[in-house]
DNA sequence: TCTTGACTTAGAGTTAACTTTAACTGTTAG
DNA sequence: CTAACAGTTAAAGTTAACTCTAAGTCAAGA
């Protein structure tokens, strides 16, 4: 299959269709097409596209940056280094997030070690 | 030096004064002393649990549960192994996340390399 | 044909976690 | 003595990210 309607795209992706509406109302997802019946119409490449937000977001980029990436590459290459750089940094982030988790866990189960 | 105003407090623990009026009014910081003005003096051992609170808040831990860990932990040893079965299940998550978050630190790895 | 169910919209409501305001009090430096 | 400053309170306001409601449309099955 490649053609998904909401409610197929948001057990595909695991998110309510409100949020894919949402999405699409705050620019996340330009471009989904519609049937003759005004309805959704999902493609693979916008699930890829669902999936890629997944990631930023759930590394702690907020829509509005998220949105600005996505405007980025709407713009093709002309604008692939201020996206990539966009990446980059966020790869740092994640990196600088990923050794505090670690210090965390670590401080968590000093605290259950402890036993008191 | 033990004890510290809010505004000391605030600078050590990186948090704004309003945020720690706030955590104490959600309950997240019982006993907190007033000097003879009504003034908060906080001890080392207020900084601490502030410490760990962001430690749990860090780590995903929403102030509703951390609050209950409060609870317990106000209640000592009575309620020792409830409160260490948190933990460890707040250990379990972020094991997860840190897990999650190098996956997706790799599709953001992909995309910078993709070059397109 | 009728009804069921998934969809549509604009706009209102919710939640968590702050953050600010207003009006006030007490401490300290000049 | 007084002005500036750091604190106090209760309550209102803010923000991000959903989440739901109301009123309606459309297609498919009994």
């Amino acid at each position: 299959m490649s053609l998904y309607t909401i409610g197929q795209a948001s057990e595909e992706v695991d998110l309510t269709p409100y949020t894919l509406r949402y999405y699409e109302k705050e620019g996340l997802l330009p471009d989904v097409t519609k049937d003759s019946a005004g309805r959704r119409k999902y493609h693979d490449d916008d699930l890829q596209r669902i999936g890629f937000i997944k990631c930023l977001k759930g590394t702690g980029m907020s829509l509005k940056q998220i949105k600005e990436y996505g405007d980025l590459y709407e713009q093709g290459k002309a604008k692939f280094k201020e996206r990539n750089a966009m990446l980059e940094e966020h790869r740092e982030k994640i990196l600088q997030e990923i050794k505090t988790q670690k210090k965390y866990l670590k401080m968590v189960e000093a605290k259950i070690e402890m036993k008191i």
